[in-house]
DNA sequence: CCATATACCTGGCAGC
DNA sequence: TGCTGCCAGGTATATG
């Protein structure tokens, strides 16, 4: 469910009604990825300073550390005013000052993970190998450029590694690329300098227009909130199989890289 | 170092 | 209605 415009989403959702809250106790449900590392009383008492995102974890600043969580594949973060009756697949509650944030997760690929600080263990080795943040100044095209010229893996397999840029998953991958008339499978190294700039403008703005959109509603993507998001209704290629291209009418194939599926134009996206 | 496969886990859906 | 098999938004870890 969550790419970086989810997560963003969530995070845009609840960031301002948990600042400042302080932890007035925390339940873990069944275990999530990785053990929190941290017993549940030590969050209590910490106040939560503010919510930042890298790539598709969100870290709750703590007085002490940092809260960091992922949703995985299936996961999402419902914040509300009070408490209500967990359900078997509401796996963490934070109940603070301000109201109780919920992970609700039934594959539990998701986590929530105790650091230090961002330079600590476990915090340092999740985030450390991360590539740059497509929605910052830090994307460079020159750095974009340099980074894919290593690379002799597919590039649609280049974009989910999240090495080179942060926050492009499966269903904005196979968008950004038709977005920018590149074939799924060409390899990385071989792209040239136009079009890889065609490939950073797309998925700048595929990521930016989905943020803007309150995110996909693929399936059932919720906001904090409890709000679904519209992207869904504007997908070019993704989930999209066998129907017409919107450009050209020609059926969107479907082909399987790295065990995931892919959709492409073969018409718009000839190489 | 890089590319690819594997494992984790549950729920929804198509097909019978 | 109920069963079976397939598929799903991610990513650390193992293997070649």
């Amino acid at each position: 469910m969550p790419e970086l415009p989810e997560v963003e989403v969530t995070r845009l959702s609840f960031a301002s009604r948990i600042a400042g809250a302080r932890v007035l106790a925390m339940h873990m449900g069944k275990p999530l990825r990785w053990p929190l590392g941290v017993p549940p009383a030590l969050l209590v008492g910490q106040s939560v300073m503010g919510v930042r995102r890298r790539g598709k974890y969100l870290l709750l600043d703590m007085d002490r550390g940092v809260l960091m969580l992922h949703l995985g594949m299936s996961g999402s973060l419902n914040f509300a005013p009070s408490q209500i009756e967990a359900g078997k697949n509401d796996h963490m509650d934070l109940v603070t000052t301000q109201g109780v944030l919920r992970l609700h997760d039934p594959r539990r690929f998701g986590a929530a993970v105790w650091s230090d600080s961002e330079t600590d263990e476990p915090a340092a080795k999740l985030l450390g190998k991360l590539g740059m943040e497509p929605l910052t100044e830090g994307f460079e095209l020159k750095l974009c450029q340099q980074g894919l010229k290593k690379r002799a893996a597919p590039i649609k397999q280049v974009l989910l590694a999240g090495d080179v840029v942060v926050g492009v998953g499966n269903i904005y991958a196979s968008e950004a690329l038709f977005m920018s008339g590149i074939r799924p499978t060409v390899k990385a190294n071989k792209l040239s300098a136009p079009r890889v700039a065609k490939l950073h403008a797309a998925i700048r703005q595929v990521l930016a227009r989905a943020v803007e959109q309150g995110g996909s509603s693929l399936k059932d993507f919720v906001n904090a909130q409890g709000n679904t998001g519209y992207f869904q209704l504007e997908a070019s290629v993704y989930g999209r199989a066998g129907l017409p291209c919107r450009t050209c009418s020609t059926p969107i194939k479907q082909i399987v890289q790295g065990q995931r599926s892919t959709f492409f134009c073969p018409v718009c996206q000839k190489h």
